[in-house]
DNA sequence: TCGTTAATAT
DNA sequence: GATATTAACG
């Protein structure tokens, strides 16, 4: 009895840009160089307990990009500046190169300063190595960034399948995934609204792209239809360029 | 060395 | 099964 929803199209845009409701998570946050240093005498599991002080969150929680900085991580500001110089003799020691941290969890927030980093950046010069300067996030390595920016760009590749879906040539199995689009798909990227040149590498001038709409049959018609998603991709208009 | 892709692990 | 990490390649 549920009624599958026929009609994402008409709010799609409106409902990815979430109000405020994601924030309960401040877990992994934590330095990696104190949960490694200190390392919890947890054995295996990495379970990083969360730490009882929680500073207040639910506050104001700005979508602002650049504000924030993470929740405590005094030292190593690594963009800034730096310091420098220096490092010879390692007094402390900085495990954090060393050890393996836990798993990094990317969090919609932290999703949404990588998704802004790489827009200020711009396509071309969205690289791991900058955008993770750019981000100023301490204990993320470049391969963190690096492998999110794999999945990421797949997203948008995805993304403009649909967009712009042929008949012909089109043999891209990001099509098919993307026929049966649904709202559902990719929980952390669809989290975060994506810039509109995101789409399009090259087509500064991108207008509203228009979504094909599938208004066609499929008005009364009580059987039929409703054969799961996947069916067969509206005829797309022959527009040509 | 860095960036990208595929494979692997959790 | 999804997501992040690790390895291999350019």
């Amino acid at each position: 009895m549920r009624e599958e929803d026929s009609n994402w199209f008409s709010k799609w845009e409106d409902e990815l840009p979430p109000p405020e409701d994601l924030m309960p998570l401040s877990q992994s946050l934590i330095t990696p160089d104190l949960a490694l240093a200190f390392n919890i005498p947890s054995a295996h599991h990495h379970t990083p307990p969360p730490p009882p002080s929680h500073p207040p969150q639910s506050t104001a929680l700005s979508s602002q990009p650049n504000s924030s900085a993470e929740f405590d991580s005094p030292e190593l500001s690594g963009a800034g500046g730096g310091g420098g110089g220096g490092s010879g003799a390692a007094g402390s020691d900085e495990p954090a190169r060393t050890l393996k941290r836990p798993r990094l969890v990317w969090t919609p927030q932290l999703h949404k300063r990588f998704v802004d980093a790489v827009a200020h950046l711009g396509i071309k010069n969205a690289v791991p190595k900058t955008i993770m300067q750019l981000m100023s996030v301490d204990g993320l390595t470049r391969e963190n960034v690096a492998s999110h920016l794999q999945k990421y760009r797949l997203y948008l590749k995805r993304m403009q399948g649909i967009s712009n879906n042929g008949g012909a040539g089109n043999n891209s199995p990001a099509a098919l995934s993307a026929s049966g689009m649904d709202p559902a798909t990719d929980h952390l990227f669809a989290s975060s609204p994506v810039p509109a040149h995101f789409l399009h590498p090259g087509r500064p001038n991108s207008e509203h792209f228009l979504p094909f709409v599938p208004v066609a049959a499929m008005q009364h018609h009580t059987d039929a239809v409703v054969g799961r998603a996947r069916a067969a991709p509206p005829p797309a208009a022959a527009a040509a360029v």
